[in-house]
DNA sequence: GTTCAAGTTTAGCACAGGCTACATTTTGTT
DNA sequence: AACAAAATGTAGCCTGTGCTAAACTTGAAC
């Protein structure tokens, strides 16, 4: 492990890619708030995510505390630069997945809870073959 | 919530799917262990999910809490009727959601890691539209 | 300018799921 | 039988992510 990355086993990927899905949904909800309302506050966060008020603030600590996000008290969020670019990336590689669900034939519905789960678990790799798969269109096969 | 089951989101159904995941990994592993070595020791599944024997008894101690497996002191594990059953349901999805990616042109190892967490966000929905992608076979696509 | 409601913060709790260090039991070797 | 190694168990720690209750800020209504 001195020069080479580590490489994990299949599990400790699923580990390491759920302690960062918190991170990847809060930007992209803080992103979507601010782009449609103007600001985003902690209380839009709870609607979204149906928990309490406290840990939407405690989660917001620790993603101040990572430096994807800034606050000061009673103030809105705002995101750091590493804040909006993780969103950006989350954003479209979870538009990809939902799109790709919707193109097998899965419900809007359906496609929209099950993609919000199975997003942060798409390589890069998959995320390629769900966009192949877009671009030659379902037609084909339906 | 008398008498009706609450609808969840999306961001709800995602920690729900979490919290059964690590019991659907266990017994499908376990299950695994069985059929191949005969019988299945906590060392074995320190060895698939590279985490510490004192995680593995601990995870062990909630499986069995839970109704999914029976130990007695330094004994081999067993599985339940709830525990085979949910081995047998979560192997079948996993399998799905693993050939599925290999037929949409995921190479096997990305294929392997990616499946370990994208089956446990997989619904009935939309693990059906991934039969039937299979069952169509993707030579009409590729 | 008080008052009140909404929003936010803090204190303190619980459980899941990680860990190391140390103790105990079982099993294999001599 | 004695010893060594492997497996298992226990004690005690940590972080993340959930909660309720209570205190505090802020901004709007009056
Ligand atoms: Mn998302
Ligand atoms: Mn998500
Ligand atoms: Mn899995
Ligand atoms: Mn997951």
């Amino acid at each position: 492990m001195t020069a080479s990355k580590k490489r994990q086993n299949r599990h400790s990927r699923t580990r390491s890619d759920h302690a960062t899905e918190l991170a990847e949904d809060y930007v992209e909800a803080i992103a979507d708030c601010i782009e449609s309302r103007g600001s985003c506050r902690a209380v839009d966060l709870v609607k979204q995510f149906q928990v309490s008020h406290v840990t939407v603030n405690r989660t917001i600590g620790r993603l101040q505390r990572d430096g994807f996000v800034v606050t000061e008290p009673y103030a809105p969020l705002q995101l750091t630069k590493a804040g909006t670019k993780l969103a950006q990336a989350s954003r479209r590689r979870h538009e990809i997945v939902y799109q790709f669900l919707i193109e097998i034939g899965v419900g809007e519905s359906t496609a929209a809870t099950d993609s919000e789960g199975i997003e942060h678990h798409v390589s890069p790799e998959t995320l390629a073959a769900m966009q192949r798969f877009l671009k030659k269109g379902s037609g084909v096969f339906y």
